[in-house]
DNA sequence: CTCTGGTCTTGACTCAGTCAAGAACACGGG
DNA sequence: CCCGTGTTCTTGACTGAGTCAAGACCAGAG
C-alpha cells in the first residue's frame, strides 16, 4: 500500500520535476533567470498553444497561486524578446501566445468565434517571403493569417448562405 | 485678371465638388445615406491610405469643424462592412483604414516606426490561398503581413549590425 | 553568506474602442 | 414642398487590455 502510494506520487512528482525541468532548461538556455513566474507561465503556454494573457494569468495562478498580472506581462514580454514564445494578435483580437517557433508555420482564425489552428506553410520553410515590390523595406519575415470559419462555426453558420 | 482668377476659383471648386461627388457616388452606390460625416470620412481615408483612426478624425474635423469621435467610429463600421474601406491592423498597431479594396495587395510594417506601406501580390491575384493542411476551416481570405524596416528606419538602425 | 541587479507586487493610469439615450437629419411618400 | 420614419450623430459614461512607476523581493555570482 505504502508501495503504491509511494510510486504514484513519485510518478506524478516526477513528471512534475521533469515538466518543470524542462522549462528551467528552456529558460537557462536562453539566459534567462528561473523563477517561479516564468516557469509556470512558459509551462502555461506550453501546454495551451494559443491562449491569451489572461487565459494565461488564470493557468500559471492555478499552479502557483499569487501572481500579479504585471509579472505575467512581463514575463511574456521576457520569453518573446528571448524568443521562446511567439506572440501573435490577429486583428480584432488580444495577444495570444504560442511555443512553436522554430518552425515557420502559420495561423487559420475563425470570424465567428475566433479560435485560432496552425496552418502548415505551404511552401518551404518561408514561404511569400518574395514580395513583388518591396518598397525599400528590409523585409525579415512574412506573416500569414488565413481568416475563415472553423468547423464549430461552419455547422451553424455555413460559408455559403 | 478676372479671368484668370476665375479660372484658379473654379478649378479648385471643380476639383473639391468632383471629388466630393465621387465620395457620394460611392456612399450612394453601397446603399449608404449620404450625409456629411460620412463624406468627410471617406475622403479622409482616400486621400491619407493607412491613417489611423484618430488621424482620421482630425482630417474629417479639419474639413467639417466639429464630429464626434464617435460619429467617425461608426461611419468607419459602415464602410467597412459596405466594403467600401478595408480594416487593417497589424499587431501591436491601432486600427488603420485604406480604400484599396478590389484588388488582394499586402502591406509591409516597418517594426521600428509602424509605417504600413503597399505591397502587390507577388503571384496572381489571391496568393498563398492554398493552405497546406486547413484543419477543416472554410478559408475566404489569406492575409499577408511583411515585417522589416522601411528604408528610413534602416539608415537609422540598420537590419545587420 | 552577502551583495547586486534583475524580477515581482501593488496600485494608479492610459488609451482605443464600445455602450446607451436622446437629438438631429436623410430621404421616400404624400 | 413638407412630413414622418428610421437611421445616424452627439454627448457622456464606461470597459478592458496593456503600461508606468516605486519599492519589496529574490536568483545567482563571488
Amino acid at each position: 500500500m505504502g508501495t503504491v502510494e509511494t510510486t504514484q506520487a513519485q510518478q506524478v512528482a516526477q513528471h512534475a520535476r521533469r515538466t518543470s525541468a524542462d522549462v528551467e532548461q528552456a529558460l537557462r538556455a536562453a539566459s534567462l533567470r528561473v523563477t517561479r513566474p516564468r516557469i509556470a507561465v512558459l509551462a502555461a503556454v506550453y501546454d495551451h498553444p494559443h491562449a491569451d494573457t489572461d487565459r494565461i494569468i488564470g493557468i500559471a495562478r492555478a499552479n502557483l497561486g499569487e501572481l500579479s498580472h504585471q509579472a505575467v506581462y512581463d514575463v511574456l514580454r521576457a520569453l518573446t524578446t528571448a524568443g521562446l514564445v511567439r506572440r501573435i494578435q490577429p486583428a480584432g483580437s488580444v495577444a495570444r501566445y504560442e511555443s512553436r517557433v522554430a518552425d515557420n508555420h502559420h495561423h487559420v482564425v475563425c470570424r465567428t468565434c475566433g479560435v485560432v489552428a496552425d496552418v502548415d506553410c505551404a511552401v518551404g520553410t518561408t514561404p511569400c517571403l518574395t514580395a513583388s515590390d518591396t518598397q525599400g523595406f528590409a523585409i525579415d519575415e512574412a506573416e500569414v493569417v488565413y481568416w475563415g470559419q472553423c468547423p464549430a462555426c461552419s455547422l451553424i453558420r455555413p460559408t455559403t448562405p
